[in-house]
DNA sequence: ATAATAAATTTACGCGCGTAAAGTTTGCAG
DNA sequence: CTGCAAACTTTACGCGCGTAAATTTATTAT
């Protein structure tokens, strides 16, 4: 192959004996052409390695292929392994996507907004920093670009959202701890987004329902270094021995693995044995959470559901044509993973 | 601002009362221009939020303002980090940097090149996935792009080189647990790259000139799932009692947080400290690896060193024509950082 | 002031492709 | 064989901008 280099499309139609005009409809839906052509050029390609020059496409195409992928914090593996699970389908499907990461600040969330502007997606997939977000800059930027947000919701902005049922998570784990031992209070940090409160009030609400009182433990911190704050606001608690209780469920699993590292460096014994100290669980079965010391009882995301069910909704928002009747909203159930920890 | 969307670079030269072809000028260099006119054009930025169309530009520069950045596996924080670092560097500087993940395979790693070349970027800053890599493939397009390695080296592809000394890693690491206790055994997996091929050869070595027995224990495991074969091979090591000495020194941390769960779950106390039963030491200083339990004794890999060097060297390598006269290596040293584990 | 230089303008072309309209060929049913 | 729709070819325009050459205008030096 490559016998000497195609520059354009012209070049490759006269190379594969077709119009020009049926190559470049060839290129956009091989379908689209007559078998016996469909052949020929693709006989060529094998030939000629020649591909289309994809900015001269999208600057004339109404619409790219191209798909923003948003997550806030990309160095967290559980926004890693969701971003790639996405951008499989995505690729899937025909579209191109590309992933961008907040790193966990509005101001770079905003200009990957502008970003994303500028590449003129046929869609964009957003998990939004949360609390932290410019709601109007989202808002405005939904009005321009089919969007759906995933992870984390802002009520009313995108055309939809999918998530998980937060209320269900917190259900599961606390249902569980107080059926197996002593009631758990809630660790909670600074909430970055509407999931940590929900899951808040769901344990309140939770706690209520069994009769218990429910206690709220809040630990100092800012910022997306979760691990860091549970291992600090931990250390704090342990030395001071404000812990109430012998249970420990943390608002998530980040937080959970860094409250882990302070109840070892403390001498604290963590699981459900006769001999521990303390139990700990925590919510969304990250994936170091099967490493921890010692491995971590939590409640699993369905993160295959959550990235194929957006895919999907926003797959069928462009086909309409970008404008969604009405906002839906998709909530998926956790499942209780058992482990050592509690 | 925005009283009516401006259409292309004519209109908004019009608006700006400049040239239109000034204003492309100023767009690819704003000090290009007089200040009068440089102040004139911004004036007219702030009314009419007006950005020229990326993909008209590209078709028609020369040379794109693009930079590919591709990392073997994203779901690891190190390389999430690393690629955050090199991106922000590169923005400064006044490019436009995508980070791109082979996902730990070389198939992937092929369609990211082939993707790379239809976006035609100015330079590619890659860390190979290293033994898995396609050489071929990798060689191909460094001919055709300008290319710096990072992490992972590939032996004469690519225009330079910039990672760490693998061999001064072990050195620290080797030398520090012979000083403080028994001399360390080596455990490894099937080898991904060469680092740790480097790195096994460094502990023989180190160990030799030492005066010790070199002794190294390989477990089993294929992927980038490091943890899980950490601590499936920590299983089998332990229950079997076939560890021949209590200290281990991990290829890398992941590894070694793998390694350390098998340890705490098979009731081994890990640490330095008189009632311990094991060391455990690794490299890199994953950002994971404050947080286990114990914290890991580990030698630091200089990202930021790495990072900077990295995208110094291409950008000068861009500016140069993209033909750097030879390929140079640079290594960067690491530090001990001592934790709890050993 | 005038000359010399720098910068901006005018004009024009081309990049590689999408896309539309009109005419031509092909495949297939009856 | 005829008829007809589907698929193709030809022709042509436009997308938004980079860029080059020739000309005009502004700035600086003398």
């Amino acid at each position: 192959m490559g016998e000497d280099k195609i520059k354009n499309m012209e070049e490759f139609a006269a190379r594969s004996g077709v119009s020009r005009p049926t190559v470049s409809k060839y290129f956009n839906d091989p379908n689209s052409v007559r078998k016996s052509t469909r052949i020929r050029i693709e006989a060529a390609l094998e030939r000629y390695d020649y591909r289309p020059n994809v900015y001269a496409i999208n600057q004339n195409r109404r619409l790219t292929k191209n798909i923003g992928i948003v997550v806030p914090f990309v160095a967290d593996p559980f926004f890693a392994e969701l971003a790639r699970n996405i951008e499989q389908r995505f690729i899937a499907a025909g579209f191109s996507p590309t992933t961008f990461s907040s790193h966990g600040s509005p101001q770079h969330e905003n200009e990957i907004l502008d970003t994303l502007r500028s590449i003129r997606p046929a869609g964009v997939l957003m998990a939004p920093l949360g609390r932290a977000s410019d709601r109007s800059s989202i808002e405005k930027f939904c009005d321009d670009v089919p969007t759906v947000l995933f992870d984390s919701n802002i009520e009313g902005v995108g055309e939809a959202f999918v998530g998980s049922n937060n209320m269900q998570f917190v259900q599961l784990s606390v249902e569980y701890l107080c059926r197996t031992g002593e009631p758990p209070i809630f660790l909670e940090m600074s909430p970055v987004n509407p999931n940590a409160n929900k899951r808040r009030n769901a344990f309140i609400q939770t706690m209520e329902r069994l009769g218990f009182e429910p206690h709220i433990v809040r630990v100092d911190g800012e910022g997306w270094g979760f691990e860091e704050i549970g291992y600090k606001g931990g250390l704090k608690l342990i030395s001071e021995r404000s812990l109430p209780t012998k249970s420990v469920l943390c608002s998530n699993d980040r937080l959970a693995i860094g409250f882990l590292a302070a109840c070892y460096e403390q001498g604290l014994r963590v699981g459900h044995k006769a001999d521990c100290d303390i139990r700990v669980a925590g919510h969304d079965d990250h994936p170091f959470s099967r490493f921890t010391c010692p491995s971590l009882t939590t409640v699993s995301q369905d993160y295959e559901a959550i990235s194929e069910r957006s895919v999907e909704t926003l797959l069928a928002l462009i086909e309409s044509g970008g404008t969604g009747d009405s906002r839906h909203e998709t909530l998926f159930e956790g499942k209780l993973v058992m482990r050592a920890s509690a």
